[in-house]
DNA sequence: GTCTATAAAGAGATAGAC
DNA sequence: GTCTATCTCTTTATAGAC
């Protein structure tokens, strides 16, 4: 029966395939660009054949959002090292902005797309995690909502969850389940860091942890959001403007006076905290990111053709090298809407 | 010679007109779902005649991005009337967040589809809100740069941009130019609120007010962002959230303890700052909100047509009534890519 | 100014031969 | 499993009659 395990190795192969090219496109014309035609061309074979793999276009979208996610959770793990909670979680914060700098078109497909695009890459992480394996259907809908939560006491996060690890979400402090479970192991990581906090009086007892958390992540996505979509965002460095907000929310501990209002410093070691800034973005996104270029037709009717492209390159530091770089022809947005 | 104008009159309503559809369809069914079409449908022309009077669909929906946008600096304006610069600047970001959720496809087309947009809209602004006039082409360029920026010295941003009221952000606190300019006017709000937290101390006199501007709208931006695309954010009421993060930016004033780490707050008065939260939003974003439904012609080929609409209905307050709702189709993306 | 008609391109998805 | 061929549907934008 060894001949079936070889079909299904094969068949798998041909899946991952599908899947990198899929990547690639994406990263390299923006999500807009993407599409069953030019996914066929770029792995030869013909778009029928996509069909025995994926149901449709939007199966293909999900799941690169759910590898993505599993990708920027395992950003974290190393973090948990970190001593300090409150650096910890800047640290937490500077992967993560990273992230979303080095990946860009990942970024963007995952956390402003479409919210069912979120939905499939919180909701569909274990599964690409363990993925490339066989049809894992593992479905682990709440952790994300968890990870977002970042509470153990989130318990409303459970209601719009699945069952699933949403059980280890609620116990507490469980122990990271694997090595292999990103979206465990980051979700730790963020429940101790707060706990300890918390349980040091550096953040007040009657801070709820999960709103907390939210409204930290929202002022981190704000970050990275802007400084895709915005073209006037940030004026000053990217890490500036991080560090700004990390010193609002975990509060300042080098020389720098505190960016909130009225921040009184209390007690905190000063930990060289300051290389910590390159974060910790594994570079390889892309796993092939050699690949043939699909030729992107040039438009030849009328005039107004090609966008314009309005991306300044500031931001210095924190981006890394590989990874999605400049889209060759932007972002952009188009129906599919009604479309059958 | 009244021949001449009374035919002005007419193309620039027919212009209102095409704008006006637009924008319906905008909020009713997703930018995505804006074609020249539905646009023609809609006010009962052909497609061609909509070339009369923008160049492009892009064209449209830029005008369309300009007018939202001066719609939300209009917002602030009766804000300048609170006396505590941290309660000022506390009710701009509950505006701004309000605005965000009331007008979800709006604030989406603005400042979470493509960069392009965005500047438009940020460089726009005075034009839209002369429009109806005639040919406005009184470039604003930098205004919008300055805004973001929220600070006089915001030199950076003045390269960005263009001349015109950027003069008038580096004049330092020049009073708003006139009514009729919200630009001009948003920014001096925020510009003043700043200066006066510093001068009174209660912002470290090292706080680079551009930087800090930034970082904070950053937050706001991602409350509103998330709020849009990811299916379990918020898990909290939205206004608690928001709450905790003006807490983090600003200090706290009421009861609670800070949001920020170590956060001892200073002296302040008190004020009633609490019904302030419901924001100050004009109901009355889409003049026909009436209007007749363009029939979105049923797929009938294959299966998995329509899209999945995740979207849950919490958030609590803030929630102003009419406005921008639930997109019927719901919005998506495709191409116009590389399409001419 | 406005329309009809249509060009030119793209898309997702499927039937059925091999 | 795979491909060819094709269906159906979409779009923006223009030419040219009226």
């Amino acid at each position: 029966m060894g001949i079936v395990e070889r079909k299904n190795r094969q068949k798998q192969a041909l899946r991952e395939r599908i899947l990198d090219a899929a990547r690639r496109i994406v990263i390299r014309e923006g999500f807009a660009a993407l599409s069953m035609r030019k996914i066929a061309d770029a792995i030869e074979y013909s778009p029928a054949t996509l069909y025995l793999h994926f149901a449709s276009r939007d199966e293909i979208v999900q799941a690169l959002c759910a590898e993505g996610y599993a990708q920027l959770l395992a950003t974290f793990v190393p973090l948990a090292q970190i001593a300090d909670p409150a650096e910890r979680l800047k640290a937490l914060g500077r992967a993560y902005v990273a992230f979303g700098v080095a990946h860009p078109e990942t970024y963007r497909l995952i956390f402003m797309e479409d919210p069912s695009y979120t939905g499939a890459a919180l909701g569909g992480v274990a599964a690409a995690s363990v993925a490339a394996v066989a049809e894992v259907d593992t479905d682990t809908g709440a952790i994300a909502a968890a990870v977002a939560a970042g509470e153990a006491e989130a318990v409303a996060a459970a209601e719009t969850a699945v069952a699933g690890s949403a059980a280890s979400a609620k116990a507490g402090l469980a122990p990271p389940k694997s090595d292999d479970d990103p979206d465990a192991a980051a979700l730790h990581i963020m429940i101790s860091a707060l706990e300890e906090l918390k349980a040091t009086g550096r953040l007040a007892a009657s801070t709820d942890l999960t709103v907390w958390a939210e409204a930290f992540w929202a002022n981190l996505h704000g970050i990275v959001a802007l400084n895709l979509t915005c073209p006037v965002f940030p004026t000053a460095p990217l890490d500036t403007v991080l560090g700004v907000a990390l010193d609002a929310w975990l509060g300042t501990q080098d020389a720098g006076q505190p960016a909130g209002v009225a921040n009184t410093s209390a007690a905190r070691k000063k930990k060289s905290a300051k290389a910590q800034v390159e974060a910790h973005v594994e570079p390889g996104e892309s796993p092939a990111v050699a690949g043939g270029k699909p030729a992107a037709q040039a438009s030849q009717p009328s005039a107004s053709s090609g966008k314009k492209s309005t991306k300044r390159s500031g931001s210095s530091a924190i981006q890394p090298a590989d990874a999605d770089t400049q889209p060759v022809v932007k972002l952009a947005t188009r129906p599919k809407a009604t479309s059958a």
